[in-house]
DNA sequence: CTGAGAATGATTTTT
DNA sequence: TCATTCTCAG
């Protein structure tokens, strides 16, 4: 069978399993989606199941679609039809399918982060919360993280008077989304769980469908999802999960890497697999990757491995300071280029966004042509948003969250008094901002007859539709007059376009009536796929990202910057629960992305909220065996006068840090920037320094030990 | 309603 | 530092 030919052991084995409960820990590089996507085209091809008994879950969009495209070149079947898609997608399908058993309105809509935001602010408003003692974000924070365990208000233990506020008004939000027939992202996966929990014909009847239900990136459910895929995996069916706890980067956001071995005991998983061959990278990147990940104590074991050379040595190089990073990166780019890389195979990552400036900036000023990944997306940008709220309003009226994004936009001379009104108008009675607009005479009312007039092109193709409501609502004209509203104009017009395709991608054919089906689903797919990041200039970009952003893609060159104490491992990473090892972690996926040449960087200095921070390297760099480097720096160049020997052109540029602060302790000067070593916290880097004589106290950032203010006539200090 | 200036606060992110 | 959010005067 051909489908099989080219696969390792392992992964065949993964591929042609009987149907039972198994756990497959796919190493970075392993072939990880070809394992999944294979496994479903031979158990269809095989006749062991046809193509509406698989569940295929994942978390983006992305990879659902990937899926989907390499399934559609391996077998000659719509793949369409067959469930595959990401958790929100695929409750969504559920609950659009039995909204009455859900207890939701026919054409319910789906607030996106911002617009759960709004709603939690309204909602604070309407009840005279002061919002300095629940701060919206915090509380949208809390509520998200009830419902993504699995709580609604009265299962939360709330024993402080403070969190029983939280779950009162956690309750309150609730009663507020059903009343404006919304549902938040959380609540998509919470409602479909209790659909089918409740339900016991309706998950009867999907568990006798699903026979094989399978799992990408599994290490990165949360306790919710977890109980959702056991929920659909009946009796008959077995559970495929695919995943790598060396991987999980998400337990922020709610992943619990311990739903692997709750799935291995639960399930009694007999069939763990391994795969640890790595079709990606040299020798050397993963042996440097497998010796940072061996210092984590809480893992299930894997060590990648490869039939590829040992590769280039990982290059590791210590600037001065952030820019002197910046134009070394610049410098090493040009002559890659030279040397025939193409550069969009050159991805720059940082552990957070702010230092994407500074290399920003060095490559723009280099004329380097770049791509930042992480922007805005397209149904993210306000334009859009401000369009859409018009569409959601014709589907649903109640829907309050879009009522108040667009009653006043663009201006109709409905000031904050007259919202208040109707938001009182509408609290007394019990209705919705739009009913209450309905029942005045005036501007108001005059809103209401327009999303009325909307309401009259609802039957016509989406596209028109959408082009007509852009035209109608007044937001064309908006951009029109608005000298910076250019590129709106243009996002407006791609929207009509995005609506077009949409139709003709995924349409619902034949459905017709007052409402275009088309409408709701459109809407839907707005919420759950916000669309491209924002696309830079030029094909051939450099690629600009976080670690985070850079899980799951691969680039032959890799610099990775910033390999500092404090910025990564991340100086809050300390003192969370396991924060180390998941940065540790985030190392591990950072160093994978790279195939054939890795290099790494610490700057010495580096602007950080307007103050010069003195940063030690990171200890994930030491944590990589000293023969598997070359440092394109003198190993550890002190600070200080000719500062070591690193190179004249790096002395040429001295920073623009004023070295203001000097004190004195038992005889010997300090300044800013000052190596110093202490018997018990080893070697530290002066961070700071406060009074004089006696009192003269120093700030030292000793790494490891972490950073400690010492004052200088006691502590023994050793200058480096 | 708008715009200017102040205040604030700042890992990581998908749906 | 700097981007975003808030506040207040016009």
């Amino acid at each position: 069978m051909n489908l099989l030919e080219g696969l390792n052991p392992e992964q065949l084995a993964a591929v042609t399993l009987p149907r039972q409960h198994a756990l497959i820990l796919a190493g970075a590089g392993s072939g990880k989606t070809r394992v999944l996507t294979t496994r479903i085209a031979w158990l269809i091809a095989t006749n062991q199941m046809t193509p509406q008994q698989v569940l295929a879950v994942t978390f983006t969009n992305k990879a659902a679609k990937e899926m989907m495209a390499r399934l559609t070149a391996m077998l000659p079947i719509n793949v369409r039809g067959m469930w595959i898609g990401t958790f929100h997608g695929l409750c969504n399908r559920l609950l659009r399918t039995h909204y009455r058993d859900a207890g939701l309105p026919q054409l319910f809509q789906i607030l996106d982060s911002s617009d759960q935001l709004s709603a939690i602010k309204r909602l604070l408003k309407s009840l005279n919360v002061d919002d300095e003692k629940y701060p919206p974000r915090e509380l949208q924070h809390f509520i998200n993280g009830q419902k993504e365990q699995g709580l609604r208000p009265s299962a939360v233990e709330a024993w402080d008077s403070y969190t029983k506020k939280r779950v009162e008004l956690y309750e309150a939000y609730d009663a507020q989304c059903n009343k404006e027939g919304v549902v938040d992202f959380a609540e998509l996966l919470l409602r479909c769980y209790e659909l089918l929990s409740r339900n016991e014909a309706l998950r009867r009847h999907y568990q006798e469908r699903f026979r094989y239900v399978l799992v990408d990136e599994f290490q990165d459910t949360n306790v919710l999802q977890y109980r959702w895929l056991k929920l659909l995996t009946g009796p008959e069916a077995a559970m495929f999960a695919v995943g790598d706890d060396d991987q999980s980067i998400y337990a922020f956001r709610g992943a619990d890497v311990g739903n692997m071995r709750d799935f291995e005991r639960e399930y009694k998983v007999a069939t763990v697999i391994r795969l640890a061959q790595n079709y990606r990278s040299h020798g050397n990147i993963l042996d440097a990757a497998n010796a940072i990940i061996r210092n984590n104590e809480n893992r299930l074991g894997k060590n990648l491995w490869t039939e590829a050379g040992a590769g280039e040595p990982i290059r590791v190089f210590e600037a001065y300071s952030d820019l002197d990073e910046a134009r070394w990166v610049v410098d090493e780019i040009r002559a890659l280029a030279r040397d025939g890389h193409a550069r969009s195979e050159i991805a720059l990552l940082y552990r957070s966004n702010a230092q994407s400036r500074v290399l920003e900036h060095a490559l723009f000023s280099a004329g380097l042509p770049y791509r930042v990944y992480g922007g805005l997306r397209f149904f993210e940008r306000q334009e859009i948003k401000h369009a859409l709220a018009y569409l959601r309003l014709i589907a649903n009226p109640d829907d309050d969250t879009s009522f108040a994004r667009v009653v006043n936009f663009p201006t109709r001379g409905i000031g904050a008094r007259s919202i208040e009104q109707l938001q009182d108008a509408a609290k007394a009675a019990g209705s919705s901002l739009f009913a209450a607009a309905a029942q005045t005479s005036g501007k108001a009312a005059a809103f209401v007859a327009l999303i009325a007039k909307m309401k009259e092109s609802a039957h016509l193709p989406l596209p028109e539709l959408v082009d007509q409501v852009v035209e109608l609502s007044g937001l064309r004209e908006h951009y029109r007059a608005d000298k910076e509203g250019q590129d709106r104009l243009a996002n407006l017009d791609e929207l009509v376009n995005a609506a077009a395709s949409f139709v003709a991608e995924e349409g619902v054919v034949g459905a017709e009536g007052e409402l275009s089906a088309d409408l709701i689903a459109f809407l839907a797919h707005a919420a759950l796929e916000a669309g491209e990041h924002q696309a830079g200039e030029g094909d051939d970009a450099l690629q600009l990202m976080t670690t985070h952003s850079a899980k799951g893609l691969e680039f032959n060159i890799v610099f990775l910057t910033g390999l500092e104490e404090g910025l990564f491992p991340h100086e809050n990473s300390l003192v969370e629960r396991d924060g180390l090892e998941e940065e540790r972690r985030l190392m591990y996926v950072a160093v994978t992305r790279a195939r054939r040449r890795l290099y790494l960087s610490h700057a010495q200095t580096r602007m950080l909220h307007g103050q010069t921070r003195y940063n030690l390297p990171s200890r994930f760099i030491e944590e990589i065996p000293a023969g598997l480097v070359k440092w394109l720096t003198p190993r550890m160049a002190k600070q200080g006068g000719a500062h070591g020997g690193v190179s004249s052109r790096l002395t040429l540029d001295e920073p623009r840090a004023t070295y203001s602060s000097r004190a004195s302790g038992s005889g010997t000067a300090y300044r800013i920037g000052q190596g110093v070593r202490h018997a018990k916290f080893g070697e530290g880097i002066i961070v700071n320094l406060e009074g004089g004589g006696e009192d003269a106290r120093a700030q030292i950032n000793f790494g490891n030990a972490g950073m400690k203010w010492l004052a200088l006539s006691v502590a023994k200090l050793e200058t480096v």
